[in-house]
RNA sequence: GCGGGAGUGGCGGAAUGGCAGACGCACCAGACUUAGGAUCUGGCGGGCAACCGUGGGGGUUCAAGUCCCUUCUCCCGCACCA
């Protein structure tokens, strides 16, 4: 009999059994060690793509087999399910957020779910449920209690495409993230969580992560953006204090200029009623009709203006001219910078077009040269033309000294500035949890009472592309009486970044029906952290930066036991086809439903674990998917046709029976160490697939003299190592075996050292580094022992020319190196 | 400009300093077949060969895809950050 492979109807009836029987439903009151492994969740846009098979698969692979290992692995799966598209969806078919959401969440849990994945969906969490945001809110107000969430006025990136403010993480280049729009500038009162407060933690405690990728690190780095400097007050003639903060306070006495951004606000207080006010003013409006994207464009000409005031330099007090220019950004350190044309390039060239004089004070050599420097010199050296600082070496030197001495003298201080802004969570949207703050005329700004929440997002809103919040259109949702005084009041009619509902989801599926609190410690305790986070590396700053701020405030607030949320990241490449990333745009999307279809969920994880490691860009090949789909079909028939035989006792060891027991063995070890040590997915499949040939090779060979013993221990060793990657035909293949239970229950096999070892291996002879010849010797012969056998060889004088042997180097089990006289 | 990663057959990709190209795809030949886009067997970097081959050039070593120096190309992130 051969029966078909027919995963039609095998992959259906296992989800079914799996689901019935509950095996990935877990507790905390288990006896195994607990593994918690988590994939990124998924935004509800109705349809799974291949990013998400990929990621999902990988994460399943490990769940697996941790579990085979003996943890208690807790492998959950939710949506993030706040955001954008369902409002635009509603604006467009008039179709209530909700409703489009949740029927999406209903469609995509479907197709997750004939992928066989091992997740306990008893834990399953929307982010957009008021069971989920009322704690959302409640968690906000804690920040906002402790100090760390507040209201400012600002001028905020505004997004004219979506309609709302965004944060800094998600502008790119000057554009909206999301849509691609160009941000505008908006001076709006919006509130903000003190991220900055945890810069230099967030920071530090990247070190507490070996487990990361260096290029995630890397990247939160230079986002967190820290700099080490000073910020030295110059003082208008008028008496104004200017600070200016730098990293170069060694050249402090090359001052010839100083800059203020445009919109400083110094600059209309220092202009108003001089001739230069209307100059300056036209300036300020052209460098802010810029868009960003050209604002920040490092090709932008360098431009400025006098204003007409003067600065004075604390350390010499020179008086200097105070310009504007397009260069200098009002939101990164004091908005004001000194200028020191001799050593720093942009200094420099802004002075050559406007004819501003350079002043050489740090030199190569011990004297200033005295000749006209052509380019700015960055690099340190000695400090010239700086009083009693002459002589010094600029760095470290120069600077600590210039330091202690403006410290000293109460000029200004030593100051650590980093690029990181705190985070603007408003949104002018409808669709996340909204802002739980009431402003009463009488009590101004006024938490939303715990027994109040959650604050419910309203129905009765209208859907109109406005660019106002649709919340303002509720007859009834602003109307509130003020918990405190029980005057009329409004309500905040803002909603929050949807990055604050992802930023805590892990910390809710430790307990995800608490209806008391957010989680309870005792669970969370248990749980945390997550041992390995999978995920897709566009998510490296915005996501994982904030998710660990969460935690560390949520750590301080002696809420969870864990000062960091992910203890491994595992970053997987994209999948792409003809060489770019899947997109509609391009035509080239791959339908994950399809291929499932078709082949099969088993074939289609085969498939996308197999065909590159994790962290690399993967290639789709409908041929590929194929031989993954013909690899199974192989493994089917072999399994089947092993399972007819009955084991018979005496069967005789030969060696084409040690050999396939060589090979199950080696699988084994290969196998658990490919997916344990290196998540190397592909190669594991690839042993796999060895010792399939291995099996189907022995029985070609052995023919009637099969050792049953040994091929049913290959075929049951072949299912419990493929069950992690295929799960279904594994389950299918182990009740055909005859075996009890499910495959998914069992312990990983383990291998015996003894029967890894070969009798005899075949090593080859070089002659000077090339291949000669080859000889098969025992595997224990020692080196000498190799030396020796090579030497009185018979074919020693044909390899070796007959040429004098100078040396010879010999490695157990793999080669002999004869070196001659050339 | 700064930071990170990668360059290996026709393709995806393998290789603790020790036989480069595992495994798979594609392709070629054969077998079985009424037929095969099923399955099985064999072949498959280049060259007639000696030999030559891991982006290029140097080096270390008995031995280099792997280590060191240098250079080129591509991808990703950040980018007038004072």
């Amino acid at each position: 009999m051969e029966l078909k492979y027919d995963f039609k109807n095998i992959e259906p009836k296992w989800q079914k059994k799996w689901a019935e029987s509950g095996i990935y439903e877990v507790d905390e009151t288990s006896d195994k060690e607990k593994y918690y492994l988590l994939e990124m969740f998924p935004y509800p846009s109705g349809k799974l793509h291949m990013g998400h098979v990929r990621n999902y698969s990988i994460g399943d692979v490990i769940a697996r087999y941790q579990a085979m290992q003996g943890f208690n692995v807790l492998h959950p799966m939710g949506w993030d399910s706040f955001g954008l598209p369902a409002e635009n969806a509603a604006i467009k078919n008039k179709v209530p957020p909700a409703d489009w959401t949740l029927s999406n969440i209903d469609n995509m849990r479907e197709q997750l779910q004939t992928m066989g994945i091992s997740y306990d969906w008893t834990r399953e969490v929307a982010t957009c449920k008021p069971d989920y945001y009322k704690w959302t809110q409640w968690l906000f107000l804690q920040f906002y209690k402790n100090g760390l969430a507040y209201k400012k006025k600002a001028y905020v990136n505004w997004c004219p495409s979506c309609n709302t403010v965004l944060a800094n993480e998600q502008v790119v280049e000057g554009a909206c993230e999301r849509c691609g729009a160009v941000v505008e500038k908006k001076d709006l009162e919006q509130w903000f969580l003190k991220i900055t407060d945890y810069a230099q933690r967030l920071l530090d405690d990247l070190e507490l992560l070996p487990g990361w990728p260096e290029k995630v690190k890397t990247m939160q780095q230079n986002w967190i953006g820290r700099s080490e400097g000073a910020e030295i007050n110059f003082t208008t003639e008028s008496g104004e204090v200017l600070p200016v903060f730098t990293t170069r306070h060694d050249t402090v006495f090359g001052v010839t200029y100083m800059v203020l951004a445009p919109e400083h606000p110094m600059v209309a207080k220092l202009v108003k009623g001089t001739p230069y006010e209307a100059e300056v003013q036209a300036f300020i409006k052209k460098v802010q009709q810029l868009s960003n994207i050209d604002r920040t464009s490092t090709e932008l000409e360098k431009e400025g203006v006098f204003i007409g005031a003067y600065a004075i330099n604390p350390l010499t007090e020179d008086k200097v001219p105070i310009w504007i220019t397009n260069y200098v950004l009002m939101d990164y350190g004091t908005g004001a910078v000194m200028g020191v044309p001799a050593h720093d390039q942009r200094d420099f060239d802004f002075v050559k077009k406007y004819g501003l004089p350079v002043k050489e004070v740090i030199s190569p050599s011990q004297k200033s040269s005295g000749e006209v420097l052509t380019a700015a010199f960055e690099e340190p050296g000695y400090m010239v033309n700086s009083g009693s600082f002459s002589g010094l070496f600029s760095s470290p030197e120069g600077k600590e000294k210039v330091a202690e001495f403006i410290e000293a003298k109460g000029f200004g201080k030593k100051v650590i500035n980093y690029r990181l802004r705190d985070w603007l969570i408003s949104r002018q949207r409808y669709w996340g949890a909204p802002i739980p703050i009431i402003y009463c005329p009488v009590c101004g700004q006024v938490p939303v009472p715990d027994a109040d929440l959650p604050v419910v997002l309203p129905t009765d809103v209208e859907f109109l592309p406005t660019g106002e919040s649709p919340l303002k259109t509720s007859p009834t949702f602003g109307k509130v009486k003020c918990p405190v005084c029980g005057a009329d009041a409004t309500r905040d009619m803002d909603t929050m970044d949807t990055f604050m509902c992802s930023s805590w989801y892990f910390l809710r599926f430790c307990d995800a029906h608490n209806a008391d609190a957010p989680w309870s410690k005792e669970k969370t305790d248990y749980w945390l952290g997550v041992d390995q986070y999978i995920g897709g590396v566009e998510h490296a700053i915005l996501h994982l930066m904030y998710a660990r701020f969460f935690t560390k405030v949520m750590h301080d607030l002696g809420l969870v036991h864990v000062s960091e949320p992910f203890t491994n990241l595992l970053t997987q490449g994209m999948v792409l086809k003809e060489g770019r990333k899947m997109s509609k745009s391009l035509g080239n999307v791959v339908s994950p439903e399809e291929i499932i279809k078709k082949y099969g969920a088993d074939t289609a994880r085969m498939f996308i674990l197999f065909a590159a490691p994790p962290e690399r860009d993967l290639e789709w090949s409908d041929d590929s998917v194929e031989g993954c789909y013909r690899f199974l079909n192989r493994v089917w028939r072999i399994v089947n046709s092993v399972c007819e035989l009955s084991p018979k006792t005496g069967d005789s060891m030969d060696a084409a029976a040690k050999e396939l027991h060589r090979i199950t063995h080696a699988t084994i070890k290969k196998v658990g160490d490919d997916i344990s040590l290196r998540f190397n997915f592909n190669t594991a499949i690839s042993s796999i697939m060895e010792l399939v040939n291995a099996m189907y090779d022995y029985k070609e060979k052995a023919g009637e003299v099969v050792n049953t013993g040994v091929l049913l221990t290959a075929a049951e060793n072949l299912i419990l190592l493929l069950a992690p990657f295929a799960p279904h035909i594994a389950e299918e293949l182990w009740q055909l075996l005859g075996k009890e239970g499910s495959v998914h229950t069992m312990s990983w096999p383990s291998f015996d050292e003894a029967a890894l070892v070969k009798d005899e291996v075949d090593i080859v002879v070089q002659v000077n580094g090339k291949n000669r010849g080859h000889v098969i010797v025992a595997s224990n012969l020692t080196a000498k022992d190799m030396e020796a056998l090579v030497l009185a060889h018979e074919n020693l004088a044909k390899w070796t020319g007959g040429a004098k042997i100078n040396k010879i180097f010999a490695i157990p089990g793999r080669l002999v190196n004869i070196v001659v006289a050339k």
